[in-house]
RNA sequence: GGGUCGUUAGCUCAGGCGGUAGAGCAGUAGCCUUUUAAGCUAUUGGCCGCAGGUUCGACUCCUGCACGACCCA
C-alpha cells in the first residue's frame, strides 16, 4: 500500500525519516496520558483566567492532531481523543528544542503532551506543551477538516478514518452501546440469565431464512451459521434456566438493502410461565425504559416521521390489518386464487405452491407495513407460517404471536412457544413439505427439540429484537449500514 | 433481480457545442507568538473508475464492465 505513488505521503515518510535522524522513536509507546482530554476542559471551562495562572495545572495528555494553525514561531494544535478534543499551544520559546520536532509533525499524528493548562483571549481551555512526545506518526493524509469524508462508500470501508473525522458517526456508536447496556440492564433487573448458543448449527430452524453454509473439517460436514438462536434458548428453558435471553448475531442469506444486513444483531429472550400478552406490555417497559435513558422523550423524529411511542402501542390482529388497513375485503383474504392474483399485481415472489398463509404474508408486506408508522403490535399470526408458535385457542388457524412493526419496520417477533411436542413434530412436517416443494426458507426437523419438548418445556413466551432496526431508530438513521461499524460490502 | 444517477488531485467539489482540465482544503517555500474552516504571498500535484468503439483527435459521444448511492421488486 505505501509504494502508492503519492506526494503527500512520500513527503511524509520524509518526515518519519527526519525525525529518525533527530534520534526520536516515531512509534514510542512509553507515554500514557493521564486525562481524557474531555475531563481536563471540564474541570476548567468554569475557572477564571486569572485564577488558572495561581494554581498547579500540569498534565499528561495525548491525542491525534486535527488542526494545526501555525504562526511559525508558535502554533496551536487541536488533539482529539475517545472523549472529545482539546486546544494544545506550542511556542518555540517553551519548547526550545523540541520545536524542531514539532515543525515536522502533520495533521493526523498522534502526539502526548505535557503542559500548563490557560485561557486563550476567546477563553478556550488550552494546554501551553511544555514538552512534546511523537507517539505515533501518521503517514496518510486525512480528508478534509472542513467537508471530512463524505463519499459513503470508503467510510464504510474505512470505518476508521470516518471515525477520525466524522464526530456524528461516533455518536451513533456511542448510542449503540449504550442502547445495549440498557438492554441488557433491562433483562437482567427482570431476572433473566444472559447466554451465549452456538453460531454453528447442523440444522436450520427458529426463523424463515436462507442460511449461510459453511464446512467443519474435523468432522467432513456442512454445517450452516445460524438464522435465529430459538431452538437452543428454549432448550435452556427445558433445562430450567427459566429466564434466558442472548443478544449475538444471525446469519441470514437474503436480499441488501436499506434494512437488511447479511449479519444482524438481535436480542432474543425466553420467560416461562408467561404468555404473549405479557411480552406486549414487556416490550413497551423496555422502549419506556430505553427512551427515559437515553432522554428522547416520548416522541421522537425518524427520517421525517414523528413517531409516538406513547403506552399503550396500538395492537390489531393480522387479518384485520389485511382488511382496515391494506383494505382487503373478507371474500379476497379468504379465497387462495384471489390473493394468489393480487401478490402477482404486486409483483411479489409467489406461485400456485406458494402456501395461503405465506401469501397473505406477502400481502401484508404490501399493503400494510408501509402504513405501520406509529409502534404497532400486529398480532394472531396464520398457524402456516408460525411453525413454533402456540394455536390460539379461539381460532386455532392463528397463533399467539404478535410482531411489532415501527417506521414500517419490522422491529420485534414474539410468541407463546409451542410447548406440545405432537403439535411441533406436526409443524416440523409441514415445514418439511414446504421445503420439499421448494420453499428454501422453511425449517429442517430437529429431533432432539422435539426431544427436548418430551421432556417438558414449561409455558413460556419469547421475543426476538432487532438490535440494528432499534438503534436507526433511536439514533435516526435510515441505512441499517451507518448503525453497522463493517456494514457488508462487496 | 430491474430502473435512475454517480465515479475528475490525498479530501470536498466545479467544468466541458469533442481540441490533453480548475477551485478550496491538504502539501511545499516564505512572513507571522492568542488562532477558531486563522491570514498574506508564491507554488507542486491528475491514466478525468476500467475496457472497447466512433473520430484526424475522447476526460467529454456510444457500448460493455466494476464499484457505489437512491428508487422499485
Amino acid at each position: 500500500m505505501i509504494e502508492e505513488e503519492n506526494k503527500l505521503i512520500k513527503r511524509r515518510i520524509e518526515k518519519l525519516e527526519e525525525i529518525k535522524a533527530l534520534g526520536i522513536d516515531p512509534y514510542y509507546n512509553g507515554f500514557s496520558p493521564e486525562y481524557f482530554l474531555n475531563d481536563i476542559l471540564n474541570k476548567y471551562k468554569d475557572i477564571d483566567s486569572e485564577k488558572l495562572k495561581s494554581i498547579n495545572t500540569n498534565f499528561k495528555i495525548a491525542g491525534r492532531i486535527i488542526s494545526i494553525r501555525d504562526f511559525g514561531k508558535a502554533a496551536f494544535l487541536k488533539l482529539k481523543d475517545v472523549s472529545g478534543t482539546l486546544q494544545v499551544y506550542c511556542q518555540k520559546n517553551v519548547l526550545g528544542e523540541q520545536y524542531a520536532l514539532y515543525k515536522k509533525l502533520d495533521v493526523g499524528d498522534i502526539i502526548g503532551i505535557e503542559g500548563n493548562v490557560f485561557k486563550t483571549k476567546t477563553q478556550e481551555v488550552t494546554i501551553n506543551a511544555t514538552k512534546l512526545h511523537l507517539l505515533t506518526k501518521s503517514i496518510r493524509p486525512l480528508p478534509e477538516k472542513f467537508h471530512g469524508l463524505q463519499d459513503k462508500e470508503l467510510r464504510y470501508r474505512q470505518r476508521y478514518v470516518d471515525l477520525i473525522v466524522n464526530d456524528d458517526v461516533r455518536e451513533t456508536f456511542f448510542k449503540r452501546s449504550k442502547i445495549i447496556a440498557l438492554i441488557r440492564e433491562f433483562m437482567i433487573n427482570n431476572k433473566f440469565l444472559e447466554v451465549e448458543t452456538p453460531m454453528l448449527h447442523k440444522l436450520v430452524g427458529g426463523a424463515a431464512a436462507k442460511p449461510f453454509v459453511t464446512h467443519l473439517n474435523a468432522l467432513d460436514i456442512d454445517m450452516y451459521l445460524r438464522i435465529a438462536p430459538e431452538l437452543y434458548l428454549k432448550r435452556l428453558v427445558v433445562g430450567g434456566l427459566e429466564r434466558v435471553f442472548e443478544i449475538n448475531r444471525n446469519f441470514r442469506n437474503e436480499g441488501m438493502d436499506l434494512k437488511h444486513n447479511p449479519e444482524f444483531t438481535m436480542m432474543e429472550f425466553y420467560c416461562a410461565y408467561k404468555e404473549y400478552n405479557f411480552l406486549l406490555d414487556f416490550t413497551e417497559e423496555l422502549f419506556d425504559y430505553l427512551l427515559n435513558n437515553l432522554d428522547l422523550g416520548k416522541k421522537i423524529t425518524y427520517g421525517g416521521l414523528e413517531i409516538d411511542f406513547s403506552r399503550p402501542f396500538k395492537r390489531i390482529k393480522f387479518i384485520d390489518a389485511l382488511k382496515e388497513i391494506g383494505e382487503l375485503t373478507d371474500d379476497i383474504i379468504s379465497d387462495k386464487d384471489q390473493c394468489l392474483k393480487l401478490a402477482l399485481q404486486l409483483e411479489k415472489k409467489v406461485d400456485e405452491n406458494t402456501s395461503h398463509a405465506k401469501i397473505l404474508a406477502e400481502l401484508f408486506d404490501a399493503l400494510v407495513e408501509p402504513k405501520l408508522i406509529n409502534p404497532t403490535f400486529v398480532t394472531h399470526y396464520p398457524v402456516e407460517i408460525s411453525p413454533l408458535a402456540k394455536k390460539n385457542k379461539q381460532d386455532p388457524l392463528f397463533t399467539d404471536r404478535f410482531e411489532l412493526f415501527i417506521a414500517n419496520m419490522e422491529i420485534a417477533n414474539g410468541f407463546s412457544e409451542l410447548n406440545d411436542p405432537f403439535d411441533q413434530k406436526e409443524r416440523f412436517i409441514k415445514q418439511l413439505e414446504e421445503r420439499n416443494k421448494g420453499d428454501e426458507e422453511a425449517s429442517m426437523y430437529d429431533e432432539d427439540y422435539i426431544v427436548a419438548l418430551e421432556y417438558g418445556l414449561a409455558p413460556t413466551a419469547g421475543e426476538g429484537i432487532g438490535i440494528d432496526r432499534l438503534v436507526m431508530l433511536l439514533t435516526n438513521n435510515t441505512s441499517i449500514r451507518d448503525v453497522i461499524l463493517f456494514p457488508l460490502m462487496k
